[in-house]
DNA sequence: TACTTTTGTAAGTGAATACTAACTTACGAA
DNA sequence: TTCGTAAGTTAGTATTCACTTACAAAAGTA
């Protein structure tokens, strides 16, 4: 699970290909032309597209993993607080990287292959897993009300989060991501709390 | 915009190719095979492969219109009642032809063909100002609280929906999509009641 | 300096891609 | 009976795809 710097710079070169242009213009020949390297060097370091593209996820959510568990380690603050560092943690990453959102929301696209959607399912379940315990955490200590029970929640969180990310998506960036995805949480934040 | 027979056959066939084996395995040999025709006869009834996937998103899309105004033309009901049935209606749909979902929730795929995104936007466009405007009427009518505005109670409303339905696409269609759906807005509706 | 490993290249491979050209068949109207 | 048309066929086209082979230059390392 150690990329050398070659293999980080191919990752990287694959994740603004495919935010750009879609998957469909991932070719080996394409992202050798980025890197200005011949088809063949690409084969020195990945031995197959399949891995690159597994690489790519590996890569990304490796990160993800670390800072979640970073924010959760924290405990002088409330789980609310901490569903807040959260989610401006992950809305902070895409403005800095917008290329991994592409990647991050296609489950679409990799459903049918069997590594890769595996992948991204991992990804997805382990965010629900985290919330969905902050989340009762906080209806045990009485700072949200019982109205939906945790996972049903969750599901709403990161459902309305993921649609505000699509429409940043769809407004090609133009949108104020950080501006809207806080007040999409402040919303549903305020009408989980307990009055 | 009227299709005969023969394309609404191979719009169907196209439809059901991407929902087993994704949008990549959609190629004019594989869809001929698939109706039992050469490829060249696919040309006869679409001028080419984009052609036909146009199609297929206006073939959906008309009908998911129709339907749509049918229900919110009823003005016996509430507004809260009207979201309830539009809903619904969608769910069942999906049950009934899990194919549409793929399609209709692959905004990845087509977000690099020009005609293809713009159909798609066209139909979330078209049910964001839908859903938005029976909010405003429901708080007009103080069914519902001013906790949120229309827009963002919108994108909650539209994003935790899409969550349940990518939640049952991921789970093989195994997990109860018409209970989860409606568990999902009567929860979300809950939250936005006037108390 | 001599040897090994790493990283690169040019020039291919067969298979797949969307699409086309030329021709055939079935059938209804003039 | 003749003619036009819709709907099909076979057998191609040029191009692109992921991937491979054989060889060379560079970069360590002894």
């Amino acid at each position: 699970m150690n990329f050398s710097t070659r293999q980080i710079q191919i990752i990287e070169a694959a994740t603004k290909r495919i935010d750009k242009f879609g998957i469909q213009e991932l070719t080996i020949k394409n992202l050798a032309n980025d890197l200005e390297l011949s088809e063949a060097a690409l084969y020195r370091h990945f031995k197959s597209k399949n891995d690159i593209l597994l690489g790519m996820l590996s890569y990304f959510i490796v990160g993800m993993k670390e800072k979640i568990n970073k924010i959760i380690a924290n405990d002088s603050e409330t789980p609310c607080e901490i569903i807040n560092d959260i989610f401006n943690n992950q809305l902070n990453t895409f403005i800095k990287n917008p290329a991994i959102v592409s990647v991050i929301f296609s489950e679409g696209i990799f459903q049918f292959n069997g590594t890769l959607s595996n992948k991204l399912s991992e990804m997805m379940g382990l965010m629900q897993e985290k919330i969905s315990e902050l989340v009762k955490r906080g209806q045990d200590e009485e700072c949200f009300n019982k109205m939906l029970n945790p996972a049903l929640a969750t599901t709403m969180i990161m459902g309305s989060m993921r649609m505000v990310v699509l429409k940043w998506k769809l407004s090609g960036n133009k949108t104020n991501l950080v501006k809207d995805g806080q007040n999409m949480l402040n919303g549903i934040l305020k009408m989980m709390k307990k009055k």
